[in-house]
DNA sequence: CGCCGCCCGAAATCC
DNA sequence: TCGGGCGGCG
């Protein structure tokens, strides 16, 4: 009988797959059968006899790991144990031996995310008397964590400028205040798993001999600390399997290196590079487009991904005036698409930052098609959760001080920053932790400061919260949600705020969503739980097989893949996104851009928008440079946007034809400054047919592109006319929608 | 000392 | 549009 693990591969998948002994390098290109190769290879490694827990395996999402260890399940009968996310499993080491570190850090830490992170700096720079309108907590944040992720410390920090000082004296006093909290950001998660294996005597000998095959899939997104990482998880056999595409690399930005993956041969000189460069996703059209998009970068490796696969349709390229229209179109295209039969979940639309899906979700909601958004305003971002969180994490960890000044903000509980700093002071020098001195019985004998009632009757609070059980998940979460109050508050502050409903709605689903933890991992507890909560992807909470359309940001989109892909918003400032104007960053946007193009199957759609709604103002967009990198052979063109297109050629203002297929017009008008408009701003455009080469206009008189003058606002040009309005764009007063039975225009 | 209301500045991507 | 910060008031 053939072997089933074995099956249905090439030759090269073969040879990747039935590797055991020595260092392996995949370069597999998109849509190369990678992940096929990965969870083969483990279970073949287990049909030869490896036991699955000397396998440790790092996926790139908790999702990934989680099928991977059902398929291998369903190959060799075995499941691997140690399958994850570097973070969950450094997670998962460090709650196990972080304590023999020594200090004050132990295995029941708690992990801080951004915005944990970022109170923690504002804290941080009020401490140190810094400016934080000078020294914003957010690039602090980035600096400090790029530092980390490269494995410097505070010592080591900066080149010695002064303001690279200042930050170094910020980072040594946060990281101080995360010590004291027994608190954990995601870099230490990584970076303390390398120091405690460098630092325990015996440990990396323990854990080289629990360990004896690693895999790391993605590899040209792993960070300096991941690499040193995967340094000390090797042992002597040199059993490291690494798969990766340097094209895929768009997490240059959290400090992940592609050179890993250029160097993995340096690494490990005896190590056997196997080479997938059929892809069995794509049609020829899509690959080739993908390919041309690619070679526009100047720093990689060339590669020839090619295909077997039928050529094809063209990808499609839509030209729209507004953002909105723009998710109109898309809505109508999926519409029809399913008119055609084609699934829902066959579909998926991408873009460059989770601001843009709005739009998008209306557009779904208003034509009835259901959808799924992945990631947006993370739903552990919203203030209620993070509310909710914030008395749950301070249940765990008595010491994290930032969890409970979040508490004390978040309700009226008529105890102030000023009172929390003397009580901090005093549990200081007790060395108890804040919260536990606060849920004391006898906290009010006790505390020697200032003994208000509230005070007092916050710390009886305190200490009823303190009383809740936390072995069942599901029961504490429950109890803590209704101790914590936030439920009437909000319900009480509901004439005010239009979102109550839906906050509650919010709390209602942290709640459901603790059950069914409690329920996944029976004997669970809440410590496990928030652990759980703060390592989760955006992407680990997809859901492909129900009947929705997905949309998320291109980043989560990574190593997807879908019959139908929209890619909206193709425009400079956003693909490429504004604040990667490096070379180094534009080739980053530019994978960003090829990872998309590569997740399809069959037919990729791309749009971009001439205006688009920013901080509730209406901005002017050019096309994306990336749209005239296209191959016109594989690309057909729909124009539905823009006005000046079809006005004449000896039009000063129109000046598209000269930059290729999608020329900066709308930029070189210059407007992209205050484009304020005097018409509704939702829909600036009110006639949804106004695109010049259609338009027959009702009052002969005046035309889309004539040239006018207005007593007041001087010269001007007729962007879109609808019945009797006109919207004009001035050369000086920006854009203005007048009646034109009124007002005294005339054509010049 | 703390609360509440108003105003202003902000959103890139994520474990 | 929304959340955080600041200033005035209780």
């Amino acid at each position: 009988m053939p072997n089933p693990i074995l099956q249905n591969l090439t030759e090269t998948q073969l040879e990747a797959v039935t590797h055991i002994d020595g260092p392996m390098l995949v370069v597999a290109g998109a849509g190369s059968g990678k992940t096929r190769v990965v969870t083969r290879r483990i279970a073949y490694l287990i049909q030869q006899g490896v036991k699955p827990h000397q396998i440790l395996a790092m996926t790139f999402t908790n999702k990934a790991a989680s099928e991977m260890k059902a398929r291998i399940a369903d190959l060799a009968g075995q499941a691997p144990k140690w399958v994850g996310t570097f973070h969950s499993s450094c997670a998962r080491f460090l709650r196990f031996d972080l304590s023999k570190l020594g200090g004050e850090r132990s295995g029941d830490f708690t992990i801080y995310d951004d915005a944990d992170q970022q109170g923690l700096i504002k804290q941080s720079l009020k401490t140190l008397n810094i400016d934080d309108k000078r020294f914003k907590p957010r690039d602090i944040l980035s600096r400090i964590s790029r530092a980390k992720s490269d494995m410097i410390g505070p010592d080591d920090f900066g080149g010695g400028s002064w303001d690279d000082e200042v930050i170094a004296k910020v980072y040594r006093e946060y990281e101080k205040q995360l010590r004291k909290m027994n608190a954990l950001d995601f870099d230490d998660l990584l970076v303390l798993t390398v120091e405690m294996l460098k630092k325990v005597p015996g440990l990396r000998e323990q854990y080289l001999s629990r360990y004896r095959y690693i895999l790391i899939d993605e590899y040209q997104d792993t960070n300096r600390t991941q690499y040193n990482l995967m340094k000390l998880l090797v042992g002597p056999d040199n059993n490291i399997h690494v798969t990766g595409d340097p094209d895929q690399s768009i997490y240059s930005w959290r400090g992940a290196d592609y050179r890993n993956i250029m160097d993995f041969q340096k690494d490990y000189p005896n190590a056997r590079l196997v080479r997938m460069e059929q892809n069995y996703r794509s049609t020829k059209s899509i690959l080739a487009a993908a390919n041309e998009i690619i070679k526009f970068n100047s720093d990689r490796i060339e590669k020839k991904l090619f295909t077997d696969n039928p050529e094809g349709e063209k990808l499609t390229i839509a030209s729209l005036p507004t953002d909105r229209e723009e998710a109109n179109w898309v809505a109508d295209k999926v519409s029809a698409l399913r008119q055609e039969g084609v699934k829902l979940s066959d579909m998926s639309i991408f873009y460059r930052t989770n601001a843009q899906s709005r739009p998008f979700e209306e557009a779904m909601m208003s034509r009835g098609i259901p959808y799924q958004i992945i990631g947006g305003i993370r739903f552990y971002q919203r203030k209620e959760i993070k509310d909710f969180l914030a008395h749950l994490k301070v249940l765990v960890n008595p010491r994290d001080t930032v969890s409970l000044s979040r508490i004390m903000d978040c309700r009226a509980t008529g105890v102030g920053p000023k009172t929390l700093a003397a009580v901090i002071e005093q549990a200081d020098q007790m060395g108890e932790a804040v919260f536990s001195l606060l849920s004391r019985e006898d906290f009010e004998h006790v505390f020697q400061g200032r003994n208000t009632k509230k005070l007092k009757d916050f710390a009886k609070w305190c200490h009823r919260l303190s009383e809740v059980e936390t072995n069942s998940v599901e029961a504490c979460v429950k109890q803590v949600l209704d101790e914590s109050g936030l439920v009437l508050e909000i319900r009480a502050k509901s004439d005010r705020d239009p979102a109550a409903e839906d906050r509650l709605d919010n709390l209602q689903a942290f709640v459901n969503r603790a059950s069914e933890f409690g329920r996944d991992n029976p004997g669970a507890n809440l410590a496990q739980f928030l652990e759980d909560v703060a390592l989760v992807a955006d992407i680990d909470s997809w859901e492909s097989e129900t009947e929705v359309i997905s949309l998320m940001t291109l980043h989560s989109a990574k190593g997807l893949e879908f019959p139908h892909v929209f890619i909206v918003g193709l425009e400079e400032g956003l693909l490429p996104h504004s604040n990667s104007e490096s070379k180094f960053a534009q080739e980053e946007e530019r994978r960003l851009f090829y990872v998309g193009i590569t997740r399809a199957q069959e037919k990729v759609y791309i749009t971009h928008a001439a205006t688009r709604m920013l901080w509730g103002k209406i901005g002017v967009s050019a096309p994306s440079m990336f749209l005239d990198e296209l191959p016109d052979e594989q690309v057909e063109i729909i124009d539905l946007a823009n006005p000046f297109r079809a006005a004449s050629f000896d039009d000063p203002w129109a000046r598209t034809q000269k930059k290729g297929k999608f020329g900066r017009s709308w930029n070189d008008l210059d407007m992209d400054e205050d484009f304020d408009l005097d018409c509704d701003p939702d829909d600036p455009f009110p006639d949804d047919d106004f695109m010049a080469d259609e338009f027959v206009p009702k009052k002969p008189a005046f035309r889309t592109g004539d040239h006018v003058e207005h007593p007041v606002f001087g010269r001007g040009k007729i962007l879109s006319l609808s019945n009797n309005q006109a919207v004009i764009q001035f050369f000086i007063g920006g854009t203005k929608m007048l009646k034109l039975d009124v007002v005294p225009i005339t054509k010049c």
